[in-house]
DNA sequence: CCTCCACCGGAAAGCCGGGTCA
DNA sequence: TGACCCGGCTTTCCGGTGGAGG
């Protein structure tokens, strides 16, 4: 009989130190080379901390350049801070790529500021208004200082329009003298300002902060300093920090990117029972990644937008390149038709298109072929090794139509 | 230089399933 | 119970539009 399957694990002999200094979630003590962005947000919180509001912030830049992580940062000292000076501050963060309505974020920030007593704000229900009124409410009666984070902003604002931001950046006026509010907003696009009214935009962003990708070199600093608390000494080959520095720095210099590549290097050649992790085990982590990336994205597809997926591929598969909207159309229908699906319009099926566009699962680009019309040319993006038709599970009937080569496209003349 | 194809994509409005409230 | 509200998905309507072919 062999030793217990976890003991191995529990000597302590792993390779990692402590492996959530590599994840998401962790709060580093340390931010290199994000000493001027953390200046300025301190500059500006400041002003929480006699008691009056400070400005409302905008902070742009690419992910993984270390808005969010440098926004955390400062603002837990600012709490702590205040907790020691007897000034209460609240920070609530909100992440808009999830929470995208403006009823769901004014209802998530009362929540948030709930005190003893208080009601849970239903998720649907209420007028927006009352909502409003509300969260205006619990702030003056926590009293203090809010400061409300705006996470990919850009994304709730291109869906919803400016209303909201009208209406937090107005809060401050309706708020009694002990308690004050201020907004920041964190985009991933630069160009957010221009969907805004210029007089929401003026009263948003009084101070704009930029924060730019990290470099390979840079992001070789980020991960030796959470090398060396995440993982054993000695255990990573001399060349594993610098590649993964460099591929991430492809991915326009993306912070978070190289720490993953990292950790799953590292959780690779665990798995292989070896004591050095190396450049074979990044390669591995490459592909890992792009692989995690793409299968869930994939596999929660509504059906719809499966059938339509699976219609360029299919296509794709019979050796068509350079598929057009109206030839995606036609096979939509006949796969429709075998999964006793309604087909959906084809101003619908575009936007449907579009939408696999931009998750990156497809590219679709709309290109003119003068006499022949304008439309899209589509083609798949999906890694060679992934197989699609087992990730989506389409319905069997379609799976063996599949199978029997039943979908072809006539291409038109 | 003009035409005209085969779509594009914005705006608005409808439908539906969830909810509150008096 | 009916009036009202929210949000996701979809349809309807419709004014564009890049460039090959005339």
């Amino acid at each position: 009989m062999g030793e217990n399957l976890f003991e191995h694990l529990q000597r302590g002999e792993g390779l990692f130190r402590d492996r959530r200094a590599l994840g998401h979630a962790f709060k580093p003590a340390d931010l290199p080379h994000r000493d001027k962005e953390i200046e300025t947000l301190v500059h500006n919180f400041a002003d929480a901390l006699k008691g009056f509001a400070p400005s409302n912030m905008i902070l742009y830049g690419m992910p993984g350049s270390g808005k969010t992580a440098v926004t955390r940062h400062v603002s837990s000292q600012l709490q702590e801070r205040g907790a020691k000076i007897g000034q209460p501050i609240h920070t609530i963060e909100i992440n808009c790529r999830n929470i995208d309505t403006k009823y769901r974020v004014l209802a998530e920030i009362g929540n948030a500021l709930r005190l003893e007593g208080d009601s849970q704000i239903p998720f649907t229900g209420w007028p927006a208004d009352k909502v409003f009124e509300c969260v205006r409410a619990r702030m003056d009666a926590r009293t203090g200082a809010h400061i409300i984070v705006l996470d990919e902003v850009d994304h709730l604002i291109s869906r919803v329009g400016d209303d909201l931001l009208y209406s937090l950046t107005s809060l401050n006026t309706g708020l009694l003298d002990q308690s004050c509010c201020s907004i920041v907003g964190i985009s991933n696009d630069l160009a957010f300002t221009e969907m805004l009214d210029p007089r929401v935009e003026s009263r948003l962003a009084p101070i704009d902060v930029v924060f730019k990708p990290y470099n390979a070199s840079q992001l070789e600093d980020v991960l030796f300093t959470r090398a060396t608390t995440g993982i054993s000494e000695g255990v990573l080959d001399s060349d594993v920090i610098p590649l993964c520095a460099a591929l991430a720095a492809k991915e326009h210099g993306d912070a978070r990117r190289a720490l993953d590549l990292l950790r799953i290097s590292v959780q690779k050649a665990e798995m292989h029972d070896e004591k050095m992790v190396t450049v074979s085990h990044v390669r591995m982590a490459q592909n890992q990644l792009e692989f995690d990336q793409i299968t869930p994205a994939v596999a929660n597809l509504p059906l719809q937008q499966k059938l339509i997926l699976f219609s360029i591929l299919i296509n794709e598969k019979n050796g068509l390149k350079n598929i057009s909207t109206g030839e995606v159309y036609g096979t939509y229908e006949s796969a429709c038709e075998n999964a006793g699906e309604k087909p959906l319009t084809t101003r619908r099926v575009s936007s449907l298109i579009s939408d696999l566009d931009m998750m990156g699962i497809i590219s679709a680009k709309t290109i003119s072929k003068g006499r022949q019309g304008r439309s899209k040319r589509i083609n798949s993006c999906l890694p060679p090794a992934f197989d699609p038709f087992q990730v989506m599970q389409v319905s069997d009937t379609i799976m063996t139509d599949v199978v029997n080569g039943r979908y072809r496209l006539q291409r038109r003349l």
